[in-house]
DNA sequence: TGATTTATTTCGATAGTCAAACTAATTTTT
DNA sequence: AAAAATTAGTTTGACTATCGAAATAAATCA
């Protein structure tokens, strides 16, 4: 365990703290506002699968299936579920006809949105009462990270 | 969908995306470190459940379900595979002996300690190359954040 | 004491996930 | 051009996590 030093501010250990509960909660609070919205038929990895869809690409379900993590089988059973629900559509694509695009339905493009506006609420919330130059060291804090996880990702 | 307007830095949109892309994968990340560490057998809900054991303080079986979101039943069987793997100690109070006190093992203490090595290295690089009174920005933001989602919870 | 509440466990059902086998379409090799 | 290899997606079978309802056990209340 790393010891603190004098370099470090005073509280960084309460930063650390907020941002454990930050992590650990995010997800559960958006599934428990995606429950009791008008979309509680899906499910917040549902919602992330839509997510990747997104709205103006068609991409394919392996495609879709890396973004989310997902094994191919697992997107495919995924994928029947939001088609069964009205979020997503299944093309074949005529170009290569093994691979199967994937498109939001109108149904799939309004929740899209709808998820979009409450990750928009948490940005806006982020930077509440900042000044300009603020945001931006807020900004570059945010930056930091993205740059660490994507080194992680590469060991 | 709320609409920008002037007063909103030109940037919120790219550090809106960054700020998706953290919560979208820092769990993710987390799990796979976890698959190439020692501590390959348990996953990080497990490892949530054994950050809310915790150290020092000897919580019960039910008031850990809660701070993970799960049922009591649930966090039952969770347990029973932690005690099995040998992180968590089960011990009935002598006081109520309806009630569990979980504790963790030495082994969970050392697992519980590299994972808060692992969220103390995020902070560090969140705040990488910042200034102090940098840092007391970032961590009004974050604060911001913790607010918000608190008030979220209690609609 | 008997009834009620509380903490945890057990049980049965359901849903999500993966790996392996499989189908169909495309590309490469010979 | 036929055969072989590759690629995209699906199906199947096994396993795990989770929940809700009922069961158990202990404490508290009337």
């Amino acid at each position: 365990m790393k010891l603190m030093n004098e370099t470090v501010p005073v509280n960084f250990e309460s930063l650390n703290g907020e941002l454990v509960d930050v992590f650990n909660n995010v997800m559960w609070i958006e599934e428990a506002a995606l429950k009791q919205s008008d979309f509680s038929d899906i499910t917040l990895k549902d919602m992330h699968t839509i997510d990747a869809v997104s709205m103006y690409s068609e991409k394919s379900a392996s495609q879709v299936a890396k973004i989310v993590h997902l094994t191919p089988s697992a997107m495919t059973t995924a994928i029947d579920k939001l088609v069964d629900k009205g979020y997503i559509e299944r093309r074949r694509s005529n170009k290569d006809r093994r691979v199967v695009r994937l498109g939001l339905t109108h149904k799939g493009r309004v929740v899209y949105r709808a998820h979009q506006g409450f990750h928009r609420d948490l940005t806006h919330n982020l930077l509440k009462d900042m000044a300009p130059q603020e945001t931006v060291i807020v900004q570059r804090a945010i930056h930091n990270l993205v740059c660490y996880l994507a080194n992680v990702i590469k060991h």
